[in-house]
DNA sequence: CGGAGGCTTGTAATCGATTGCAAGAGGGTG
DNA sequence: CACCCTCTTGCAATCGATTACAAGCCTCCG
């Protein structure tokens, strides 16, 4: 009966052992005489021993952790994702640590990159330094990545994803097509504009109207806003948006306001994130594979862990998935409009 | 230039001075002169040192990580809690690890509530074993817990809040009032259901028709389903959803087959997540001050951690956020439905 | 019977930083 | 000039587990 913590010194000294021996059982018991080994389990039973991670971590010089580093938790896109890697990492002996970079600066998120703090990184977040970065942990990146890191990158391919996200509003007889970008900079708004505005020249369509927005719900609102202060004859009669949170709150706005999706206006979104299934209308959008993202990021990790130099990007599928919120335009208020258009000139 | 990584006795080599004086530079620099302090950092700065946090923590008997046991990552309800909890703990030096428990088994839950791992934890899972939480670290339960265990809670008064939402149903006329329970067993589902009952019974009103439901989107269109599957005139004329995922869930379901919201069925949700705003119709619902239930739950934490030993609940308020899914009865069909009803006997 | 080889186990160094204790330097005072 | 006090700094023990190496014990073979 310790007042202290036992130490694996009092379940050898239990056990009439060494502590290597202990150690051996511990973390190697096939070395371990099989009369040995059940007393020492029953030493540490006895004293309830608990064995100290920290002391093993520095012997070891790994800490059994791995980092993600998140843009924002608030979005569900992220937390399907995470749950791909807890179960490869758990599966491998390793434990995720999340951490949402928005609650930190630079100088905080930098301190998990130490070998010390973390075995590896997955960071899932565009806009991090790329500088600090480099020549710490093994890193993978998923998702988003930074222009100036070489590491692995799990991802889609967004330009293509956004082609047939655009193509299918086209094929619907859609000609003025609007898009909803991400946040500035980000390369995902950038590969989602570009598919975006290909697959419109590809079909000598006019380019998109194009407004700002950040992923977030909150966005997708003011969005909706911009698109209802358009002249009627001006609005897209379609919008791609780069996120199914912005489409969310476009659609809210737009419903808010007294107009129907997709009557007046197609919606399309991108992600597939749980609840788009479950709106009115639910929401044609591109389904992105969250889940196997997180375990192949999860995978590439270990595999560098382990030694391995990968390189190269890892590009998983992408599939479109259609609902209700994008139709044919309605023909009969255009034939109206044709009607007025000579009128009104 | 070292091809190892470079110590703290590098470091000491290359300033000329002892190692403990750089380690007191780096943790406690008062306490050493100027002169000395400035070549050591020098020093640091030539042989890109950095600390180890393994031996650190093995000295310290501290891991400077606190862990979040989360049910579900998926459920927005969580992310911001995380975040108020990660503000206050990121100002103390401590990082917040988050671990999902749907992803691992009770095993490896328990490894997490080891001294060695992290200084304490913050169970937000009433599911967890009770056993093997006891006489570890430093433990705080948020929003749920687990009858069991003796710790600090910060919470809300679940059965209040409950008897506020379904008061409001009440007042405004409705008379069958249904309810949708999260997951049996948990005191959230338990506290929430009685203050249904509380409030209808204090009315005078007949007990409410009770779904099952465990808070997630999809049992909430079930439930939508089961209320759909109901007789027209024993259907509740509004529902109080324990979740509002669940009203999501049910709210889409009964319009895919046609119905509206307010106007067949009033929905009351509980959370107020941030996309419920956003809905057609936006809903009505109990607003958690989350982010306060984070800050307050990571301060807790941080108090026990420095020695005090609070215990006793700690109750934040919760506010009734009326929106567009609740209304008066519709009574036209009602009067309707009285004159059917003689012709019907 | 001597020696090789396989098992088990113990000894002691090691992982890298922290810190109690004590010594040395420098300044002030009686 | 002796003594005391404060300020800096170094020595060496310590945190708790892991593991290379060596030693002891058997068994088996020539």
């Amino acid at each position: 009966m310790q007042h202290q913590r036992p130490k694996i010194v009092d379940v050898a000294r239990l056990a009439g052992v060494s502590t290597a021996t202990v150690s051996r059982v511990l973390s190697n018991p096939d070395v371990v005489s099989a009369e040995t080994r059940r007393s020492v389990e029953e030493a540490i039973r006895q004293t309830g021993y608990r064995l100290n991670h920290a002391a093993r971590n520095l012997r070891h010089r790994r800490t059994g952790g791995v980092v993600a580093l998140v843009p924002n938790l608030s979005n569900p896109f992220f937390s399907q994702i995470l749950a791909g890697m807890a179960a490869v990492l758990a599966g491998a002996g390793y434990n995720l640590l999340i951490a949402d970079t928005c609650a930190m600066g630079g100088e905080t998120l930098l301190g998990y990159a130490e070998p010390s703090r973390a075995d590896g990184l997955i960071v899932l977040d565009g806009t991090l330094p790329a500088e600090g970065l480099k020549r710490r942990v093994p890193i993978v990146l998923a998702c988003e990545w930074i222009p100036g890191i070489e590491a692995p990158r799990v991802k889609i391919d967004n330009r293509a994803a956004a082609r047939v996200a655009v193509g299918h509003l086209a094929d619907l007889g859609h000609t003025r097509i609007g898009h909803v970008m991400g946040p500035p900079g980000n390369v995902l708004s950038e590969a989602r504009l570009a598919g975006t505005e290909q697959a419109l020249a590809a079909r000598g369509l006019p380019p998109p109207l194009v407004l700002p927005g950040d992923f977030s719900l909150d966005s997708g609102r003011v969005a909706g806003a911009a698109w209802l202060a358009l002249p009627a004859e001006q609005r897209p009669t379609a919008m791609f948006l780069a996120s199914d949170a912005m489409a969310c709150g476009f659609i809210g706005e737009v419903q808010h306001r007294g107009l129907a999706v997709p009557r007046d206006v197609s919606v399309m979104g991108f992600d597939d994130i749980e609840l788009v299934s479950h709106m009115t209308p639910a929401l044609s959008t591109i389904r992105q594979p969250r889940e196997a993202i997180g375990r192949r990021a999860a995978q590439c990790l270990l595999a560098m862990i382990g030694g391995e130099a990968l390189e190269g990007d890892i590009v998983l599928p992408t599939e479109l998935v259609l609902r209700a919120s994008t139709a044919p335009p309605v023909t009969a208020p255009a034939i109206k409009s044709r009607a007025a258009g000579p009128a009104r000139l």
